[in-house]
DNA sequence: GCCAACTACTTGACATAGAATAGTAGTATA
DNA sequence: TATACTACTATTCTATGTCAAGTAGTTGGC
C-alpha cells in the first residue's frame, strides 16, 4: 500500500536504516537492498543504497571488508564503527523525537484508522 | 533535547506539516514559523518556511490571500486547496507507513526507554 | 519628519542526499 | 565464448532545507 512517492521522506532515514541493519548483522550492499525490500521498503534501488554506503564509509561511520563470493564478484561487507553506533543512537533519538511531533500532528487526521504497519 | 542535526530528516515532512497546520487554521508564514516552534520544531527558520510555502503555492496545493495587518506589512494567509488536502492525506499515509517500518526497526535499539516527545 | 525596531515576506547561492541510468566485472553454465 | 546472474561503481539530475541578506510596512521616540 502507498509508499510509492515517498522520495523526500526517506532522506536521512536511509542511512539510519542501513546503520541499523548492519548493526544487527554484518551485510553487503546487494543484500541490504533485499533486506530493505523485505521490511517493506520495496522501492529502494541499488543506485540509492550503494552511494549511501559509500557516504557512510567516507564519513567513517561504517567499515568494510571484501569477502570473495562463490556466486559473483567479491562482496563488500559493512559493519558500523564506533562513530557509526554513536550516529545511529543519536540519529534514532532525533528521528524518534521528530516522529513524535509529526505523528502527534498528523495523527489527528486519522481519528481511529487501524494501522497494520507494526 | 537533540533535534539539533535533523537537517535531512525534515525533508518532505515540512510541507506535510505546513499543509496540516493551515488545514487546522488559516495562517501566514510568520505565524507558521511560530506555530512550528511551539510544537517543538524550534530550529525551523523563516528562510525554510517561506520557500516551502511558495513551492506549495506554485504546485497548486495551497492558495493565498493578502490581508492588511495593523502591525506591519500585509500578511499572506494560506489555506489548502482540494489538491492540497489530497496531498496531505496521501502524504500522511505515506509518512505513517514509512514511520511504521522505521519505527519498528529503530525501536529495537531502545528496549524500554521512556519517551517524552508526546 | 527622521530613525530605530519590530513585523512579515522575498530572494539567491549553497549543500546534501536520494533517483535514474548506465557501466564494469566476477562467476557459472551451456 | 556467449549468456545470465551477482555485485559494485560512476555520473548526472533534482528536490529541498540552510544560510544570509535584503525589502517593505507600521509604530513610536525624539
Amino acid at each position: 500500500m502507498s509508499s510509492e512517492h515517498d522520495s523526500q521522506l526517506l532522506k536521512g532515514v536511509l542511512s539510519l536504516l542501513l546503520l541499523h541493519l548492519i548493526s544487527e548483522r554484518e551485510s553487503y550492499g546487494y543484500e541490504l537492498v533485499q533486506r530493505l525490500h523485505q521490511v517493506g521498503l520495496t522501492e529502494i534501488l541499488e543506485g540509492t543504497v550503494y552511494p549511501a554506503l559509500a557516504r557512510l564509509e567516507r564519513e567513517g561511520r561504517v567499515s568494510a571488508r571484501l569477502v570473495a563470493s562463490n556466486a559473483g564478484p567479491a562482496r563488500k561487507y559493512y559493519r558500523p564503527t564506533v562513530a557509526g553506533r554513536d550516529a545511529l543512537t543519536a540519529g534514532t533519538a532525533d528521528w524518534m523525537s521528530l516522529a513524535a511531533v509529526v505523528g502527534a500532528q498528523l495523527a489527528r487526521r486519522l481519528p481511529a484508522e487501524p494501522q497494520e504497519g507494526a
